[in-house]
DNA sequence: ACACGATAGACAACCTGGTTCACTATTTAG
DNA sequence: CTAAATAGTGAACCAGGTTGTCTATCGTGT
């Protein structure tokens, strides 16, 4: 159809709706008491949950070797969002765990996203967003964290 | 409502439906003769455009330092899709053109795109694939090229 | 006519977040 | 009890950003 958007429209479109989302999500963040966290430590913390993980677990999650699994830690770690914590039943591993503020800054998150999307829901329709999701969920993996971040763009 | 997507849903999808269209055009760019190309180089010379550009105005259309821009033309050109001239009538500036190579890439990656877009249409209906895009539209920027790809997740 | 400010490009040093390779310590299996 | 597998770490490297500095050229105001 000669009047369809052009091809490359979708894709940037949907690039610029998550980057509407994320950038919206940590200048309320930053306001809110977190201004070091960056999207990235988001996206890891939630990969952690609440149970914790090692950094091979970790790595594995996110698509990414477990060398740059451990950097990512160490930033977390520097920032006071994650620790390290031996696991008594295997010494080589290292359990990495959410402290209190890691904790708070993903909650913190979580309302956040909540009151975008109502933002969204507001303009659209609560019955357009849920089609726009039920869309994007039929033409995308299930697996919702092997987002494979490092591939993506280099 | 209780019974609405978890917020965060919503920003992982859309990250999503954008990777998996990035990741299928570059598997088919390579199976057509432009292994080397990342998802960057397209963009870049999509902004670069068939008029040319040089490294201060790229630079400030992708939102980025000139330096920066300078330095992905620099890779661009050791992979043969553009080539920098100097400009007749002002020879501080280099003027960036893209090679017929890089036209081949840009052609190609148009054809696919809109091959991909013929897929989410076969999937949802064109109806609800115009829907989405205009939906989209309404909730992001106007000016499509200001990526900030820099900012976006460092 | 010319001096001076603005602009274009390039180079260096640095940052982040990836990669691979190599190594040690520990656990597990044969 | 030895050998293989696994967890973590360090080093060297890469891409693609940043800022700061420098040179060459252009354009303007006196």
């Amino acid at each position: 159809m000669s009047n369809d958007p052009p091809g490359f429209e979708l894709p940037l479109r949907l690039f610029l709706g998550f980057r509407t989302l994320i950038d919206a999500l940590h200048a309320e963040l930053a306001r809110q008491g977190h201004p070091e966290m960056r999207p990235m430590h988001g996206f890891v913390m939630q990969a952690i949950g609440m149970r914790g993980t090692t950094a091979v677990e970790l790595g594995r999650t996110l698509g990414v070797s477990k060398q740059a699994a451990g950097k990512t830690v160490d930033t977390l770690e520097r920032l006071g969002y994650v620790e390290r914590v031996r696991d008594p039943y295997d010494t080589r591993r290292k359990i990495v765990r959410l402290t209190p503020r890691g904790l708070d800054a993903l909650t913190r998150s979580a309302r956040i996203f909540e009151e975008l999307r109502a933002g969204w829901a507001a303009k659209l329709g609560e019955e357009r967003l849920r089609a726009l999701e039920a869309d994007l969920r039929a033409v995308t993996p299930q697996d919702v964290f092997r987002l494979d971040v490092p591939g993506w763009f280099g």
